[in-house]
RNA sequence: CGGGGUAUAGCGCAGUCUGGUAGCGCGCCUGCUUUGGGAGCAGGAUGUCGGGAGUUCAAAUCUCUCUACCCCGACCA
C-alpha cells in the first residue's frame, strides 16, 4: 500500500472526550471515528487489525473443528419470550418493532437464535457433539458506554455453541475450547491468563474468563504464587494469615464511642486496630414467603466485602442492595455506624474473618456505644458462616499453597458450560440410542473480537503511539524513502523495494507522500500506528550499499547492506507459528 | 437511571462573569524556499457559536427549554 493512496488518518492532538490510552491512540492513529455513543467507524488501518484478529480467530475455530454460520442481528421477540429473557434482560436489550407491529430486538447474544436453529436441525444423538460459531456484529444498549471501542455498544464477537448429548461429552469440548482459546490469544502475541468466573446471568455452571493483562484493567483478577489457582475477583477465595490472638476471655464493656460511626474512626477513638473490630452491614434479604426481610452480614474491620459472593446467597436477594438508614433504625433502632451482632432478629451472616476473633471490638445496637473486649456465645452470636470478602494480595491460596496476588485484566474471551438452560426452555431434544428424547446439554465460548484490537493496545504502547504485536500489525513493514523527490537513486530503490517486499509476502505500507511531508512526519506518523519494522531508503545508506533498519521498540536502528535486506528481515519478523 | 460537567471552524481551545464587527494554535488550499525527527515565509478558505423559544435597539454572552456528548456510580466480549 503508498500511503499516497491511503487514508492515513493520523491526529496530533488527543481528542478531547477519550480517556484511557487505547482510545486516545486509536483516534490518534486513524483506526477509528466515534459516530455516537458507543458506536464507531473503523477506518482501513484499523479494519486491517480487526480483520486479522477475526483471521486468526477463525482459523483455530476451524482447527478446532468448530463450524462457521452465520445469524441475524435482528432477533424475533418470540424466541427470547421463549427463553424468559425478553423479560430478564432489561433495557440493555434495544427492542425494535417492524411495521407490522412485530416486535423484535438487537441481538446481544445468540444463545436463543442458535438452539432454534438446531432444535429444528439436529435430530439424533449421532449428529453430537456439535460446535457452531459465529463472527458477528452484536448490540447491547450499555448503561454507559466508555474507554472507545473496549465497552462500546455494538461490538463484534465471536460466539460458539456447542451441544452434547452428555455432561461428560461437554466437558471434552469445554476443554478443547480452553486450548483453542489459548493458542488463539498467544498467537495473538497477548499476555493473558484464564481465571474461574462467574457465570453471571448468561447461566450455567463452570466458567473461565480470558484475561489480559493491563494496569487499565476494569476486572481484578487473583493468582497463586505457586499452584494453579486463578480466579476473577468476584469469585477467587482466600485464607487469612494466621493472627496471633489472646487466650483469655476479658469481660466485655460498653463504651462511649460519640459521634465515631466508621471503622477508621472507632479504631482510632479505642486505639484498636481494626483488625479486631466486627463490621455489621445490613442489606435486603431473599424477600418472598419465607425469605427475611433484612439480612445481617459480619465481616471483619479491615476486610472488604464482595457484592457477587453476597448477591449469590439464598437468604439474601440478588443483586446485593443495603438496607437504608430507615430500615436500619426501623429494625434495630440506632444508626448504621453502631451496629454489632447482638440479638439481631434477622438472620446473621458471618465471614470466615470474624469467626476465630476475641476480644472484638463492635458495636452495640445502641446509639454511639460499642463494645469492647465481646466474644462469641458470651456477648454476640452468628447463625452461619460464608465467604462474604474480597480476598487480598497477600492472602493464602485456597489449596493452602502459595500467596494470592492481584492484577488488573481486561475481559477478552468467557467459557461457559450452560447445561440444558436453553434446551429446556426451548425444548431442544434429539433422540438417544434408546430411541428416548433428552435434552442437548450446551456450552457457549465468547471472544470479544474488537475489544482484543483495543486491549492489545493497552498492553503495548509507549509515548509515541502504539507497538502492535507482529500478528495483528496493520502493516508488518513501513517502508520509508527519503528525499524520493531529488534522488532518481532513492525513488529507484524503493520502488524496487516496495515490490521485493510485497513479493516476498510483506504487507508493506510505503510511505511516499509528496515532498512537503516532512521525515519527521512519517517517522512519527509509522510510529504512531505501530508498525513493526520500518525500513528507511536515503542517498546518504545507498551511498555505503545499505538500507536503515529499526523496529518499533528498537532504540537504535542498524544499517544492512541492500543485498542481504531481505534475509536480514526474514530474521527479524517472527512469522506465524501454524 | 442518579450525581457532576461540556457543547464556539476538521481537531484542541479562548471569548460568556461585565450583551456591541467571531478569535488563537494545529490541520486544510495556493505560491516560493526547505528536506534525517511533527519546516519557514507570504497569501487564502472554512462557523446555522448544539437546537428551539424568550428578554433587548442589539445575544456566543442573559432567561427558559430540548438534545447530544463526556466523567463518577455493584451483574460485561
Amino acid at each position: 500500500m503508498r500511503s499516497s493512496q491511503y487514508l492515513i488518518a493520523t491526529v496530533k492532538e488527543t481528542p478531547a472526550d477519550a480517556e484511557v490510552v487505547s482510545h486516545q491512540l486509536m483516534l490518534r492513529a486513524g483506526l477509528i471515528r466515534k459516530l455516537a455513543s458507543g458506536l464507531y467507524t473503523w477506518l482501513p488501518a484499523g479494519l486491517r487489525v480487526l480483520q486479522k484478529v477475526q483471521a486468526i480467530v477463525r482459523e483455530e475455530m476451524n482447527r478446532a473443528g468448530a463450524m462457521e454460520v452465520s445469524m441475524p442481528v435482528v432477533q424475533p421477540s418470540d424466541l427470547w419470550l421463549e427463553s424468559g429473557r425478553w423479560d430478564q434482560m432489561g433495557p440493555e436489550l434495544l427492542r425494535i418493532r417492524d411495521r407490522h407491529d412485530r416486535d423484535f430486538c438487537l441481538g446481544p447474544t445468540h444463545e436463543e437464535v442458535i438452539t432454534d436453529l438446531i432444535r429444528n436441525e439436529l435430530a439424533s444423538y449421532k449428529q453430537l457433539p456439535a460446535n457452531f460459531y459465529q463472527i458477528q456484529t452484536k448490540f447491547r444498549d450499555e448503561r454507559r458506554p466508555r474507554f472507545g471501542i473496549m465497552r462500546a455498544r455494538e461490538f463484534l464477537m465471536k460466539d460458539a455453541y456447542s451441544f452434547h448429548l452428555s455432561d461428560e461429552s461437554l466437558q471434552q469440548t469445554y476443554e478443547q475450547m480452553y486450548q483453542t482459546y489459548s493458542r488463539i490469544f498467544s498467537r495473538l502475541g497477548l499476555d493473558f491468563r484464564a481465571v474461574l468466573a462467574d457465570t453471571g446471568n448468561i447461566g450455567g455452571s463452570t466458567s473461565h474468563e480470558f484475561h489480559v493483562l493491563a494496569d487499565s484493567g476494569e476486572d481484578a483478577i487473583v493468582f497463586s504464587s505457586s499452584g494453579d489457582y486463578a480466579a476473577n475477583m468476584e469469585l477467587a477465595s482466600g485464607q487469612l494469615p494466621e493472627q496471633g490472638q489472646d487466650d483469655e476471655e476479658r469481660p466485655v464493656q460498653e463504651v462511649a464511642t460519640g459521634e465515631a460511626r466508621t471503622i477508621e474512626d472507632v479504631s482510632a477513638r479505642l486505639d484498636c486496630p481494626p483488625e479486631r473490630l466486627v463490621k455489621t452491614l445490613i442489606v435486603q434479604g431473599a424477600g418472598g414467603e419465607d425469605g427475611p426481610a433484612l439480612v445481617a452480614l459480619l465481616i471483619r474491620g479491615d476486610q472488604e466485602i464482595n457484592p457477587v459472593k453476597i448477591g449469590k446467597l439464598p437468604q439474601v436477594a440478588e443483586p446485593m442492595t443495603l438496607a437504608s438508614d430507615e430500615e436500619v433504625r426501623q429494625a434495630v433502632g440506632c444508626p448504621t455506624g453502631c451496629l454489632g451482632p447482638l440479638s439481631l432478629k434477622m438472620p446473621v451472616i458471618a465471614d470466615h474473618s470474624v469467626t476465630g476473633l476475641k476480644n472484638f471490638v463492635c458495636g452495640a445496637n445502641r446509639d454511639g456505644h460499642h463494645l469492647v473486649d465481646a466474644n462469641w456465645e458470651r456477648d454476640a452470636h452468628y447463625d452461619e458462616v460464608a465467604d462474604l470478602r474480597n480476598v487480598r494480595e497477600g492472602d493464602l491460596a485456597p489449596d493452602g499453597k502459595g500467596t494470592l496476588s492481584i492484577k488488573r485484566g481486561i475481559e477478552v474471551g468467557h467459557i461457559f458450560q450452560l447445561g440444558r438452560k436453553y434446551s429446556e426452555a426451548m425444548n431442544a431434544s434429539v433422540l438417544d440410542e434408546n430411541g428416548r428424547s433428552v435434552h442437548m446439554t450446551m456450552g457457549c465460548y465468547g471472544i470479544g473480537v474488537s475489544r482484543i484490537v483495543a486491549a492489545a493496545i493497552e498492553q503495548n504502547h509507549d509515548e509515541r503511539g502504539i507497538i502492535w504485536p507482529e500478528a495483528i500489525a496493520p502493516f508488518q513493514v513501513a517502508l520509508i524513502p527519503l528525499g524520493a523527490h531529488k534522488s532518481e537513486a532513492v525513488a529507484e530503490k524503493s520502488e524496487a523495494l516496495y515490490r521485493e517486499l510485497q513479493e516476498a509476502g510483506y504487507e508493506v505500507l510505503m510511505d511516499d507522500r509528496d515532498k512537503k511531508t516532512s521525515p519527521g512526519v512519517k517517522f512519527a506518523d509509522m510510529e504512531l500506528m505501530g508498525i513493526p519494522h520500518r525500513l528507511v531508503v536515503s542517498d546518504r545508506g545507498l551511498g555505503e550499499g545499505t538500507i536503515e533498519y529499526r523496529g518499533r521498540r528498537d532504540a537504535d536502528s542498524q544499517h544492512i547492506p541492500a543485498a542481504e535486506l531481505l534475509e536480514f528481515l526474514a530474521g527479524q519478523l517472527t512469522r506465524d507459528a501454524t
